[in-house]
DNA sequence: CGGCTGACGATGA
DNA sequence: GTCATCGCCAGCC
């Protein structure tokens, strides 16, 4: 409540904003903050987000599209089933067809706002 | 207050 | 195309 972590908020909020059956990077993410040196900071966020239930974390991966942040869930797999849920077929960790299902918060919200 | 961490990104070789 | 290194920048110890 008290001083709230505006990075930190933007991050849950945008993420919390991503489509059903799309996928966005953490870079993506930081540059719609304003700040796409602070790619890293996204995923420090995610940690901190653990007790956050409308953070969709799983569809937030990197610029290739590898889910490297899958070791850090409840269940390694259920990042990549929760993905295959949505109709993103996930290989070897890595989603196919990643731009496709690629969501950009920049592009979509026009800035976060 | 100083230094390390980290679910990344870009660039260079 | 892959592999290695540097830089980022907020949070945390």
């Amino acid at each position: 409540m008290s001083l709230p972590k505006k990075f930190y908020d933007n991050i849950y909020q945008i993420v919390k904003k991503i489509p059903f059956g799309r996928v966005t990077s953490y870079g993506a993410i930081a540059k719609a903050l304003g700040s796409k040196g602070s790619a890293r900071i996204i995923g420090f966020a995610m940690n901190k987000s653990h007790h956050i239930p409308d953070i969709p974390a799983h569809r937030v991966v990197n610029r290739i599209g590898v889910l490297t942040g899958k070791h850090h869930f409840k269940s390694i797999k259920e990042m990549e089933s929760r993905l295959n849920q949505e109709g993103i077929k996930v290989i070897n960790n890595k989603i196919q067809n990643f731009q496709k299902h690629f969501w950009d918060p920049i592009s979509e919200l026009t800035e976060f706002n």
